[in-house]
DNA sequence: GGGTATTTGTCCGTATGTATT
DNA sequence: AAATACATACGGACAAATACC
């Protein structure tokens, strides 16, 4: 026996999702008819469960079952480049929900919660200010046909607000959009931003946001975005956190085609 | 009680991680030690290690015992601009290891491992060939400093042979770099390209390279990047794989200040 | 709403195997 | 070889979540 019996049960569950044998979204047998199928006991065949759970390839409901994961359409976003999405801000119309047509999909987006923070290490060390100076902090969670897409979170210095631009501090959106006020009322112009990109698992209240199983299966991409002003001084980080299950990412560099068909490796 | 044991005690250690009281690397005290302590059986302790190492914060050893995770010092991959690090082909020679010094970090790659292989759907769709024609497959496993950092893969279409791109299909480095290689040999010059970022869970070969603990807690970045030569048309397919624990990006758009001090948030 | 059957979740005790020191 | 520590496996009991009548 090379193998330990829970991991050729999984082996062969795994065999028979990925030879079609389950679909995605079907229901295992229980839990006392695999016992009795693999003649293991009950903890042996949860064992094996779980660590299909660990492979992303099942997913278990109390009172349900055992179920073959479905996977979510991945929503992709160009780091080079601005979103294509249209957004919506406020309150969903649940009568036009489902309205969406074709490929288009329907960004909503919470009005953002605004407070004002001290800079933790990471958000001083990016602004280059110092660390426990006061920031604004503007959060946002962000859907896309119903799914939880995004948190956000944009951290702007406290200057700018003692310099006029007081609409930062206000819950609500900068229809214009921040970058173009910062830039009629400071007369800063961003000038390009550095990305960072990280993994890491989630936190209890992403889990609960982004609806991840708590086993911490599921990481998230963070992104730290620092956008520059024309004097190479970081004006804005932006922080955003996406789930790596449902979330992918593009960086055009140089001459490439035009996104489209053939640009999607799965 | 609103939450299961096992839970519970996983909270309290985690809370003796993240208080200092365990220092990374430390060992904890052994599942008897802790069934005592808490009062639980020894299963119920497995439960809350199980779950401390499902959120990556301990690692468990047969023989040995429960070890607070050392964290590994990031790699950072700049996706918009060429790598910095030194390369070094073949064998390692032991004796210089340990003696970088600073921060200089060393690379290490094995010899391409060259294989020709029929296209699958995923590397047909992003060379812009037909799913099934042959491809010129070149591997390579990389380390910095000892550790086990990506598996890299690229696919040449196969007709780069045929017009006089032969050394492709030998099993040796392309000192020059094989984009000057096929600009020299069949005059495709590469203006741009594109990368598609995922996350995934890792597979067997992954995780055994990498040394990732088999409960499928580490997930990896899967990039795809695309070469494009000056008619628009694929050139080359990379697909890297790297560990989600120990690597990081940077996407650098427009005008932006240096990579330096205060680019890394943690 | 209530009650019941089904199914997974939690917890226990025990025994034996395997890896490491 | 012996001791230690985690890994695997069993069987049982009860709790909690869900679905259905």
């Amino acid at each position: 026996m090379a193998n330990p019996m829970y991991r050729q049960i999984a082996e062969d569950l795994r065999a028979q999702i990925e030879g079609g044998d389950l679909e995605p979204g079907q229901q295992l047998r229980t839990e006392i008819e695999l016992r009795d199928h693999y003649g293991a006991s009950r903890n042996t065949i949860r064992d094996a469960t779980k660590l299909l759970a660990a492979w992303g390839m099942v997913e278990t409901r109390p009172g349900q079952g055992t179920f073959v994961v479905r996977k979510i359409e991945p929503y992709v976003t160009t780091l080079t480049g601005s979103p294509k999405v249209p957004i919506l801000y406020g309150e969903v119309d649940d009568s036009a929900a489902g309205a969406t047509s074709g490929t288009e999909r329907l960004l909503y987006s919470t009005d953002p919660q605004v407070e004002i923070q001290k800079a933790v290490a990471s958000v001083g060390r990016l602004l280059q200010i110092a660390e426990g100076s006061q920031v604004i902090s503007r959060h946002q969670k962000r859907s896309i046909d119903g799914t939880p897409w995004s948190m956000q979170t944009s951290f702007y210095p406290m200057g700018f607000i003692l310099k006029g631009a007081d609409r930062l501090i206000q819950a609500d959106d900068i229809a214009i959009g921040t970058m173009k006020y910062l830039e009629q009322t400071l007369g800063l112009k961003q000038v390009g931003y550095r990305d960072w990109i990280t993994v890491r698992t989630a936190d209890g209240p992403e889990a609960s946001f982004f609806n991840l199983p708590p086993d911490g299966r599921v990481s998230v991409f963070e992104v730290f975005r620092t956008a520059y002003d024309q004097t190479g001084t970081p004006m804005r980080l932006t922080v955003t956190v996406y789930p790596t299950d449902r979330n992918e990412f593009i960086v055009n560099v140089g001459d490439v085609p035009k996104d489209g068909d053939g640009v999607v490796p799965a």
